[in-house]
DNA sequence: GCTCTGACTATTC
DNA sequence: CGAATAGCCAGAG
């Protein structure tokens, strides 16, 4: 994917892996980085906020399968919408990912 | 080129 | 389980 040039090598990396996260499987933060080689979970949070415009940012959540600070609500409707496995929580969302099952790496298996 | 901020993570209380 | 603390990287001012 080279339709991504951006700003440098980083925000490519990110937008190249969130692009390739299938429907109905998520991604964390620090899986992502990690897939690239870097570890910085909040740059590429930061890369979703500023390039997240037309990006399936809702396949990336947190560590513990929480959505996006904010944008719970918006990522929910996605995840219903792409059947990503959702489980009840007591989580200030009321629901969290069912990462066991919705987890995805980015190499193609 | 330095400093502040942030869609994060892990550890500890 | 929730709140607080520290560590991490990259982009914007």
């Amino acid at each position: 994917m080279a339709v991504f040039e951006r700003s440098g090598d980083y925000t490519e990396a990110v937008l190249e892996v969130v692009a390739r996260i299938p429907a109905g499987r998520v991604m964390t933060y620090g899986d992502v980085a990690w897939t690239f080689g870097r570890a910085g979970a909040r740059a590429v949070g930061m890369v979703m906020r500023y390039h997240g415009s037309g990006l399936p940012w809702w396949r990336v959540v947190k560590a513990g399968g929480h959505p996006p600070s904010g944008l719970e609500a918006e990522a929910r409707a996605h995840y219903d919408a792409e059947g990503t496995p959702l489980l009840p929580s007591d989580s200030p969302a009321g629901y969290r990912i069912d990462l066991p099952r919705a987890l995805w790496t980015h190499p193609d298996p």
